[in-house]
DNA sequence: CTTCTCCGATGAAACGTTTCAAAGAGGTGG
DNA sequence: CCACCTCTTTGAAACGTTTCATCGGAGAAG
């Protein structure tokens, strides 16, 4: 019935005997209804199993109540773990938060964006597969509310940030600490802010204690499968060449790194000392525990979440807004104890 | 402009000084629209920065060209693996797919239940708290398509699931092949279908080689936490009754179970064994590679979603399918090699 | 008995689309 | 010059709500 013949508000008055208006002040202002038809009006609504058009309503005036958050990996434990921060927010502010899976896919997003507009949704929060697109600063400009989560902004949102440069200069400041002067990188297609950020991160830390260069093994994506492939890469090297540490762009890919190197007979820490990022919760649970960068990821989706609103509301007398957190680094067993200096070549 | 003032059709119309009609064509049906017409009016479009309201379109007749996937916790990479699955079948059909996550919350769920009915998506997957919900029946009779996921179906809905009491089965088995006659199951709450199936499995299993009734260390939820929680309570039962392997509903709890008998240093799997369930990316990387029952989860969200569309464009004739999956065991190093039968008390 | 108030219920207008019958323009053939 | 087509464009109706000015009736006050 909610299809074609679902029943409206007509057919309530008519079964209720009252008019279409006193079905709707039963709905939405029940105070000004005798007890009496409100009853009748209810029973109506039961016995017909009448269920509100939330287009009709939407059209009329009423907002959507409605937020959505648009991921570039629903895959990765990190995004979810912002997403169920935002819920937190949107939960107390009445809101209902739709999740939407962009997959590293710029059309993807594009549709998604383009939906959403349509739908007149109250507000998108978004981590972009690139913020600098054209499409974010436009559905801004036209009215709709948009927090960039976890990545930078000019001054057309706000945005809600960790210091992905510090972080990556934490990742490689520890390692050197540790000894190690030969490092790599996992991580990619660089032309992602987070991942040119923490390869900046790195190389600043490396300038700083004179280090070798970063040797950069780029990867497609930043997922478990993409790591283990850059296991074999990195087992590939000659050994001469070979770094001794390896610093990836995310936990997914250090896992996979981590399983690589496992499979393929090297040793971590010994052989590779790995540092991975965002410290998502199965990096403590790793065949070696993880050595992570970690990021504030549920407070990150509240912050953004009401920044959000804040905006939403504020209609005109609004200026945007950037908040940066601080990454920490939390030490495990995958980056162990420092090398004897004479140990690299 | 989204907003309040956001420009309509009609906006358009007049300041491309054709009919409100001809605008529409022009978004719908291009082929009717002279050249030089669709050419004012899509300059009008972009100079006004038009965008279609969604509502309006949908109110007319239009379908909402949107389906939801409800989520028992979007945290769990299971779960967001399907949703992939169903994201490929959606896409195909230019359908949008929303994620909704109700955390193991009845409220929540219902609350976006109801939203999903209201804005009259075309369909519902969802894999329920309780599936016997009679919101979920009432939901259906009304006219949403629903598809349980994972979860089994009166005569109200098509349903996708894996064999769970078969899961159940292979885990205990193997644990029992293996040697062990003392074992624990770890999940909850029992009234979570999935659950119940799985103990039902592994007790049939346990009944049929001859070994000690089933050890039930129940848990809150299915998560990462409760997975190390329990493992508190395992590792304090006295060691005359201590369980010799551990069989988890899922395996963020295996992980959790798993990380605390490292930390507490109990030898897996020569001091316990543990076999999770669903064979998520993360077990394989587990600090002892994770035995678990694999499901096809991918599978399941697109056969899902394939049976959703089948019954949201069959409208009348329709006949609700149960498709149910055959899971499989992998067996990793957390059950390591047969016991030596003596070492069981 | 009349006038005022107050409460509850009413009906029409408006929201922004899509659709569809009909009108207008321009050309062709008789 | 008229009748007839075809190709475009038009204008009105309809979708299901919410809102708001208005109306009727029942008491209360005069």
């Amino acid at each position: 019935m909610s299809g074609p013949g679902a029943p409206s508000m007509k057919d309530v008055a008519a079964r209720a005997g009252v008019s279409l208006g006193t079905v709707s002040n039963v709905l939405n202002h029940p105070e000004l209804v005798s007890e009496r038809t409100r009853r009748r009006v209810q029973a109506a609504i039961d016995a017909l199993g009448f269920v509100r058009n939330e287009s009709a309503r939407q059209l009329r005036g009423g907002g959507s109540r409605t937020v959505a958050y648009v991921v570039f990996d629903a895959a990765n434990p990190f995004f979810t773990d912002v997403a169920a921060g935002a819920q937190v927010t949107a939960d107390a502010a009445g809101l209902a938060l739709f999740l939407c899976n962009s997959g590293e896919d710029r059309e993807r997003q594009a549709a998604y964006l383009d939906l959403l507009e349509q739908q007149r949704v109250e507000g998108v929060l978004i981590t972009p597969v690139d913020p600098a697109d054209p499409r974010l600063a436009a559905l801004a400009r036209r009215g709709t509310p948009v927090v960039l989560v976890d990545r930078g902004a000019g001054d057309e949102h706000c945005s809600v940030t960790v210091d992905d440069v510090l972080g990556g200069d934490l990742a490689a400041t520890h390692l050197l600490d540790l000894g190690h002067r030969r490092i790599a990188f996992v991580g990619g297609p660089r032309d992602i802010g987070q991942v040119a950020d923490r390869i900046t991160g790195a190389e600043r830390a490396i300038a700083r204690a004179g280090g070798e260069p970063l040797t950069v093994l780029e990867t497609e994506k930043l997922n478990i499968a993409e790591g283990r492939r850059a296991g074999e890469r990195f087992a590939g090297l000659p050994a001469t060449r070979r770094p001794t540490a390896a610093f990836c762009a995310n936990d997914l890919l250090a896992l996979g790194l981590l399983q690589q190197m496992v499979h393929l007979g090297l040793r971590v820490p010994e052989d590779v000392a790995i540092v991975g990022y965002d410290d998502i919760e199965f990096a403590a649970a790793a065949a070696v525990p993880l050595t992570s960068v970690a990021q504030p990821r549920q407070r990150l989706g509240r912050t953004a979440a009401e920044l959000l609103l804040a905006e939403a509301r504020g209609l005109a007398g609004h200026t945007h807004q950037h908040i940066l957190f601080a990454p920490e680094l939390v030490v495990r067993a995958s980056t162990g104890l420092r090398r004897v200096a004479t140990t690299v070549a």
